[in-house]
DNA sequence: CTGTTAGCGCCTTCAA
DNA sequence: TTGAAGGCGCTAACAG
């Protein structure tokens, strides 16, 4: 409790009323604190004489049950926990976002938590909500099997969203990144592709093992594949650009649509076209891949429908319901203008300027 | 309270334990659960042998406090609420990483609700969330003035973003929208614009009432402007496009960045060229601004200041200190490719085709 | 420095 | 159908 309490400032003039406990509330309907109680959490057994005076009493006095206290009391709440890897990702917003709606239709909020990418702040963060969600949603965790099997002991719900973790006994949420991603090279090999780099994403990443498996299978189909790491953020895949095009690719495949937004604009600043001179796809289709010039090719991971599934899920298993084992969920391949078949001069030696001129776009 | 206690699904294999409490690691320690409640709160005044034995004993119970108990007992927590109109808007994002992280390190967490650009659910959700922490931060809050008003009589800390709202004695943390508005119709109007026309958005939202002002203000450079309603979102700025077209502007200023790129999206399905045919500025400078073709004359709006200083003013708030009225945060205009001199042949009459090819971005 | 003891506000048997 | 009373787990005086 890093808090003090009592704080005043010249912005708090009105003198801070206390809180309206039940008490009050009891005495001015003349019943008892029990029948309050009933009242509040709508019990049928209550005269009706009895529930209006209460109602009455209560938002004359302003009451508002102390969360606190019903939770201690009672051992359960209404607020679920999330622990996303990066919020300044687009791609979770949709997924929290549709969650968030869903869980508020049935009442219950949000305790965001942020790892930045930390897989032992991850830990630590999940284990801190545990104590105090009634249910844990853990989005795309790249903590190692052994803590989620932890996690898994504790007395708390907890459902996975984009992370397959076999014998952890965790139900999961998921996308077939495997399919899209083999979708996607199938789509390049036919364009005449052959050379092509994958820009992978975070190591520990469920979704970057299923990406880059999907890559290299695909040299089933005659591609050579190249790998060089960059990770899940625009500025990662801008300082990947360089290393990838030693390679000589006619195609980058990038873990995600950031990392292609930022290999694209290192490739605008290099002077290489795109799709002129080499290919360029994303993964997840977040709204602004559209929106791009080139827009990108990518595949769309239907995040909302994650986000609902993953509440549908925890929803069930905190109501003490069987849970369904979801299939994973299909996401579909959008072919934009970033894809054209390879020029037969790929360029062998790349422009010597560091930048284009004005429209080039800068990365923080 | 939606739950009920006690679920059970074939997931939740292992039995479930019960909640260690502060008893049990008192008992296993041999002391009293005074001692053990101030070894966890780190009271100095324990003598360092039985920290030792307190520590060892909760450590190897696993003994966690009970946040609610805690909260009840003490009166005060360790979470903060945000407000924010729409989750799925790349603004807010900045705005509550920041925020985030810098709550984080002081051991604070996030509650969020989304209001659904909807402002009496803002207000709904605020007085609920009011009664559960420790510290309120209103994003851009759409409520009316008394709302704003009622909350502020609350025995809890607010801090307002981005909303200006004058007696209403709540701290403030703004950006300077005003001057940036004005400096990007002086670029305009200094390109040479004459016809303009302002994609507005929210009609209540503060930051909209401020960029208006300004634009509308800019008709002392010399500039004809008429306004068009839009929104906050992309697809409002899509829908916007065909009225303000109608109005031959040279230039189309967005509410904000978003609004934007829905205009763009429709001005090059309707074949209009950016910045050939018309100029266009968003609003914000959103990461995606800079990727977009062409990248968007904006302003910057440091989400990032924006949220630290919200986090730093509510925690002062919260610690009793007197609160520091923050000026508001400078916006720096970014000229990109989006904007350029109106040409003589300002197209009278649009391409007849509904939408150009594959190139066309499409707007969900 | 440490232990005892009231509550914090509410829920929930258990009787009536 | 209602009320009385015992906790929920912890903090914070207050004694010692």
């Amino acid at each position: 409790m890093p808090n003090k309490k009592n704080a005043r400032t010249r912005h708090t003039s009105v003198s801070q009323r206390r809180q309206v406990t039940i008490i009050e509330v009891a005495e001015a309907a003349g019943v008892s604190i029990a029948t309050v109680s009933r009242v509040m959490s709508g019990s049928p057994s209550v005269r009706s004489e009895l529930v209006e005076r209460v109602r009455r009493a209560a938002d004359e006095l302003g009451y508002r049950p102390n969360p606190a206290a019903q939770r201690l009391a009672s051992g359960v709440g209404d607020t679920i926990g999330v622990v996303v890897p990066n919020l300044a990702n687009p791609y979770f917003y949709d997924v929290i976002k549709a969650m968030n709606i869903a869980a508020a239709t049935e009442g219950y909020q949000m305790l965001i938590a942020d790892a930045n990418e930390d897989p032992d702040e991850e830990f630590d963060l999940s284990t801190n909500l545990l104590r105090q969600v009634d249910g844990l949603v853990l989005v795309s965790p790249r903590m190692p099997a052994a803590s989620l099997r932890r996690l898994a002991q504790e007395n708390v719900h907890i459902v996975l969203v984009n992370r397959v973790a076999v014998g952890v006994g965790l139900p999961t949420v998921a996308v077939d990144n495997y399919s899209a991603m083999v979708e996607i090279c199938g789509h390049l090999a036919r364009l005449g592709h052959r050379r092509v780099v994958y820009l992978a994403g975070p190591e520990l990443s469920w979704q970057n093992v299923e990406r880059q498996r999907a890559v290299e299978q695909a040299e089933a189909f005659g591609l050579e594949v190249q790998t060089v790491p960059a990770g899940a953020s625009i500025d990662t895949g801008h300082a990947a650009v360089d290393r990838a095009l030693e390679l000589k690719p006619t195609a980058l495949v990038s873990f995600n649509d950031l990392v292609a937004f930022g290999a694209l604009a290192r490739l605008q600043e290099l002077g290489v076209r795109v799709p002129d001179d080499v290919s360029l796809t994303g993964f997840d289709d977040i709204p602004f891949a559209a929106y791009v010039s080139p827009s990108l090719t990518t595949a769309n991971s239907p995040q909302r429908v994650l986000g609902q599934r993953a509440w549908q899920v925890l929803h069930q298993m905190m109501s003490g319901a069987e849970v369904d084992d979801t299939p994973l969920v299909k996401a579909e391949v959008v072919i934009r203008g970033s894809t054209a078949a390879p020029t037969s001069s790929t360029p062998d030696r790349l422009p010597s300027r560091p930048a284009a001129g004005s429209a080039a776009p800068s990365v923080h």
